[in-house]
DNA sequence: TTAAAGTTTCAAAAAAAAATGAAAGTTTAT
DNA sequence: ATAAACTTTCATTTTTTTTTGAAACTTTAA
């Protein structure tokens, strides 16, 4: 496999990756072509290289820079704007978790929380409702907050977490 | 707010969560339904709640059945089927973790593979391509791993890498 | 065996999401 | 102040995804 087929295969597999997570498939492949090249990009590039529109590109860099994980660059003496990704993994996962619970867990915990308080009239049915959206709650709380603390310490979240549990 | 209403909105929460995960509102919709009721459910009901038709009730139970997180019961006596949810969320977290990871990562970690063993012609562009892509690699399968670990060990996780890493 | 009660399938329709492109807006150099 | 170079916005179009519904299929009971 030569380099032009590889870079397009992964910015495919990239774009496939990102639909099935919901994230949209444009959005996904600047981001994949961004994160493998070497140097910023300008959004003409990109157009050509995935043959979209500008409008789609031009929204979905907004977007990408929105959830912190692409960088507008300006080149001294240049009028054009060029992108760069953040090419740091850790910090990448870092970003886009953050995101995701901003947007998505905290606004569900709410509800979760809002659901689960309902006074029950004691029926069988209602009782069982309030246990498992409470449990649901306590679970996603839990799987958030572990999330946080993972990607607060990156590499080092399990010596510190060993280290509180043992002190 | 009433026990309906509350029922209601976590079903709809629920779904829009789905979504925004890559999941479809419906199937989202119907395990939602099924995870907090305190017993099986016919199709027809899931069709008269969710106010959907019968082929899109059929193919999403068929779905959940297939990720492994709803079950078909037969009462005795009765030729219509019923739909359970599991409810153990520890449980849940494991079957959704283990399909994604075989529906999606592993796939997308083949390509990872691929597109990163291309044999350079050392030009920087290239050499970046498959420093970024070996790095994503790395990167993804260890989280892969370390999902997979915790889900296989469920709460007890960290106590037996905690083991594991003093021993 | 047949018909009733139920489920599944899949082509077509509908809905939702994403992309286009042209007009409006901005910035910079002169 | 103007115009060139570039970016953003958003109503409309296109594409993709989801849903419908009716026909085909399966199972059970009589």
């Amino acid at each position: 496999m030569e380099f032009k087929e590889a870079k397009n295969k992964f910015v495919q597999t990239w774009g496939a990756l990102g639909s099935q997570w919901g994230i949209n498939k444009t959005m996904a492949q600047i981001h994949a072509l961004l994160m493998v090249s070497h140097e910023a990009v300008s959004m003409e590039d990109i157009m050509e290289e995935l043959q979209i529109s500008r409008g789609n590109a031009s929204m979905n860099l907004r977007a990408l820079m929105d959830w912190g994980i692409v960088y507008k660059e300006y080149k001294a003496g240049e009028r054009r704007e060029y992108f760069t990704a953040e090419k740091d993994l850790d910090e990448l996962a870092v970003k886009i978790s953050r995101e995701r619970s901003k947007r998505e867990i905290k606004p569900a915990l709410k509800v979760l929380k809002e659901v689960s308080s309902i006074t029950s009239d004691n029926t069988a049915e209602e009782k069982h409702f309030v246990d498992q959206t409470t449990k649901l709650y306590d679970f996603v709380l839990k799987a958030d907050n572990m999330l946080d603390k993972m990607t607060e310490y990156k590499d080092n979240w399990l010596a510190k977490l060993v280290v509180k549990i043992m002190k």
